[in-house]
RNA sequence: GGAGGGGUACCCAAGUGGCCAAAGGGGGCAGACUGUAAAUCUGUUGGCUGACGCCUUCGGAGGUUCGAAUCCUCCCCCCUCCA
């Protein structure tokens, strides 16, 4: 525990509803600058009600919602519950600068209207998470845009390029001799100039935005504001176990992914990431959790069945829970009993017969007649159940044949009769 | 402006005239096993071909050569140091 989390255990102890809200807010935070001045906004709050105003920056350019965003989202919502408001700023300024973190490459810059029909995309799907009742929606072209040179030299005026370089991905591309554009330094003045013109009491992200929250106080000092308090939270881990979960790498979960699609991913995540899920994830409450972690250390649980209970309760929350049962119930008849899932869909082709290989072809099951070779060679294509040998051979279309590849991608082929 | 280093397949990265469709790792896909689409192990991973082989690919355009990712010329891009 840090020094800063033990003090904070002592402020989260004896000052009543502040206190409360303190601690509801740190849980599963990976950090919060600082606990007392957070204590003191809420403090203040409870005291004149008035509420806080709460901020989160939104990329306009990729209108997937996943689940990694929505481990900030849920802290969101946490605040909403607590009486506070939510301001969700969309980017559209800040997209067109490209922000650094992380894998950076450079943004497409969007039009005008691509920005407001993303947002618009964003917006509900993020409601499925935030109250809209207590969420502004705004764009901070609408203020940035206005800036003239003059300001923007103003407001680089008050950061160093010394301590631009401690972010440790400016620190780390510079250093290793790849890219570091001008602009890029402009993107954290540009978020933290946010800050200053909404007056905003709390700023969340990830931990990759540490730098740029902090960045954020710092400037909202040099303006002669209350600094923000900026509150972390944890990067969740895609399905495959390692990467933060993105979408360009491809190993997320995206609220608006089939209730099947869903249940699956979340089933193939690695049964190290589990706990985190839970935690991060779901409304499971703590002691449940807890209980979950010992039964499997202990062995009595199957890791298998917490997953289940954790795809369940994904599937619940952005589906419901017919979805939901309905998705496990295809799981299971699928991969445990290793039977047909009950919607496969049906292609018509107009071929009484085919070669196997230009077959997958032809129902997209393979990009390419190599491709689908070596399907066929390593034992991955079964037709009617029975696997394929040759793929050569020729299929007769004249009824419906099922094909299958690999585990879990059924197609049903009608071909013209004769 | 000067000097030097670099741009290789989905990603990282080796390769400096033929043995290179290009090592290795990651990722993907498939198989086995299983407790799940986890873990582990095995195979596979440019296209066309039953196969021999052929075609396209190593920043771009030309050239040298029987033969070029590898050599030469010009161009584009990135980085470092100096000014």
């Amino acid at each position: 525990m840090t020094a800063r989390s033990r003090k904070a255990e002592g402020l989260k102890g004896g000052a009543g509803e502040a206190g409360a809200q303190l601690e509801r807010l740190m849980e599963g935070a990976a950090d919060l600058v600082t606990p007392e001045d957070l204590l003191q906004k809420l403090e203040r709050s409870l005291r004149e009600g008035r509420p806080m105003r709460a901020k989160l920056g939104m990329d306009p350019s990729a209108p997937d919602v996943h689940l990694g965003h929505t481990v900030v989202l849920r802290k969101l919502r946490a605040l909403q519950d607590l009486g506070h408001e939510v301001d969700l700023v969309v980017g559209d300024f800040t997209g067109r600068i490209g922000d650094p973190s992380g894998l950076s490459e450079t943004r497409p810059q969007l039009t005008e209207e691509e920005v407001r029909k993303n947002a618009a995309t964003y917006a509900r799907q993020v409601f499925k998470v935030l109250d809209a009742g207590r969420t502004r929606l705004l764009y901070n072209a609408d203020w940035l845009g206005r800036l003239t040179f003059a300001e923007v030299v103003d407001l680089a005026s008050r950061h160093t390029v010394a301590r631009m370089l401690e972010r440790d991905d400016f620190r780390e591309r510079y250093q290793a001799g790849r890219p570091l554009g001008v602009h890029e330094f402009l993107y954290p003045l540009a978020q933290a100039y946010d800050s200053v013109h909404l007056r905003t009491d709390v700023e969340l992200g990830g931990t990759d935005q540490t730098f740029n929250l902090l960045c954020g106080r710092d400037i909202m000092r040099t303006y002669g504001l209350e600094p923000q308090v900026c509150l972390m939270m944890p990067l969740l881990e895609g399905t495959d176990g390692v990467r933060k979960m993105s979408k360009s790498i491809g190993n997320y979960i995206a609220v608006e992914d089939s209730p099947d699609e869903m249940y699956g991913k979340t089933m193939s995540i690695p049964d190290s990431l589990l706990l985190k899920y839970l935690e991060l994830l779901t409304d499971v409450p703590r002691p449940e959790i807890e209980r979950l972690r010992r039964g499997m250390e202990e062995g009595s649980l199957n890791p298998r069945d917490a997953k289940m209970r954790l795809a369940r309760e994904l599937v619940t929350t952005y589906h419901g829970p017919d979805a939901a049962r309905r998705a496990e119930g295809a799981f299971v008849r699928v991969f445990q009993a290793r039977e047909l899932p009950e919607d496969i869909p049906v292609r018509d082709l107009a071929r009484p017969a085919m070669e196997a290989a230009a077959l997958l072809v032809a129902l997209e099951l393979a990009p390419s007649r190599s491709e689908a070779r070596r399907l066929v060679q390593q034992g991955g294509v079964r037709i009617d159940g029975a696997r394929v040998e040759d793929p050569a051979a020729t299929v007769e279309l004249g009824h419906e044949r099922l094909v299958q590849v690999g585990k879990r991608r059924f197609v049903r082929v009608r071909g013209a009769a004769g």
